[in-house]
DNA sequence: TAGATTGTTAATCGATTAACAATC
DNA sequence: TAGATTGTTAATCGATTAACAATC
């Protein structure tokens, strides 16, 4: 029995969430129960890969008898670190900035847009969902005061590390980032890469190569 | 001599799309050699796993002498398929949509935005970039036409599903998926999911667990 | 030349898939 | 009960890392 200790690997970690979209999904249909099967059907992998995922969490199903879409989706978020809210602040609000703002569904993720920055004087005070954009020479006192561990980086290639080292000294340690240099930070530091060409590129592989 | 076909992995080819920024990078700095420590150095793996990369790739470097950053690029560029321009779409120019629009360099790396669409009289006509948005209506009748095979879905989650078979029955083969739920296509076509939600998730877990 | 660096094979590591007893 | 399904170990597969001869 090793089964202790927070220890997923990445593609896990990737897969438990998209579980988590499905879950939801199942909930609302009103689905209590769901096997390793169907899940694995509704995301595209096979049901030996589901178990083998949720066998990584502390507790799960019941033998025999498939998965409590309920208590699944719980076990998850509980997993991921989504018990306790947590707080994500967006840098940078111009279209990709407000996109993410308006369609992300933080909350029903155990999270919550806690700050919103530009250095625009067009946007700053503008409301977003009840969150007034915020001047960013007020980032440090706000991520301190409202402990923001994640921010998200939307802000043009030429500040994107100066906007990160900022992050960085008041306590972030989760980043996601949209602009397209390849940001230094310190190793406590998790940065996720959203390159949206890189992902284009990938497409045009496939395209060509089937 | 097992060095023909293209079959590299989806972690290699992701890589390989994400040197092509840094070598872009290193190129506006007229860097023209760069050894496979120094690009390992940059993106943040090791120089074995650069060479691994490099060495699926038709032909590369000089013995002993480090890549030419210029014909690295090139290289990676056609085998990634994009030495003919492909031709890509939006579907949804709401805040996302327009941000992908204006903000990925397509034209940087071999592609090129072709056609965008949406539904609201507001936005349709208007201009992008030198691209005039068009009526989804006209969507088959233009993909076809331009032969558009790689499409972004930017629309509402709840008519994603009937985008997704509009694009693929008029021949897009690869698909960028912004919307939350699942696609169902035929095999032939690729799809990426982008759930912004999942990566903020991801972050959660690491920053609760190191 | 000697030091640096690639191309390429081999070794290691990790992730996926298969198998099946235990359970409902 | 019999069929379905999980939990978990073992087997397979693939990706990363190490090593080093060949080359400049």
């Amino acid at each position: 029995m090793p089964k202790d200790g927070p220890d997923l690997s990445p593609p896990t970690v990737l897969r438990l969430s998209e579980y988590l979209l499905i879950l939801e999904q199942f909930s609302k249909e009103n689905k209590e129960i769901i096997s390793s099967r169907e899940l694995a059907d509704a995301y595209g992998n096979n049901a030996s890969q589901v178990r083998q995922d949720i066998f990584r969490l502390e507790n799960s199903g019941r033998l025999g008898q498939g998965y409590s879409t309920w208590e699944l989706a719980e076990e998850i978020r509980r997993t991921l670190g989504l018990s306790d809210i947590r707080k994500v602040c967006i840098v940078g609000i111009g279209n990709l900035g407000k996109a993410l703002a308006t369609h992300v569904p933080f909350s029903d993720y155990g999270m919550s847009l806690a700050a919103a920055f530009d250095t625009s004087p067009n946007i700053i005070g503008k409301n977003i969902n009840d969150l007034q954009v915020q001047d960013f020479t007020e980032l440090s006192k706000t991520i301190k005061d409202k402990n923001i561990v994640i921010g998200a980086i939307c802000v043009p290639t030429n500040v994107a590390q100066s906007v990160c080292d900022t992050l960085v000294e008041n306590g972030v340690r989760g980043i996601l980032n949209y602009s397209r240099i390849r940001l230094k930070a310190p190793k406590h530091v998790s940065i996720q890469y959203q390159q949206v060409i890189c992902s284009f590129m990938q497409l045009s592989y496939k395209v060509s190569n089937d």
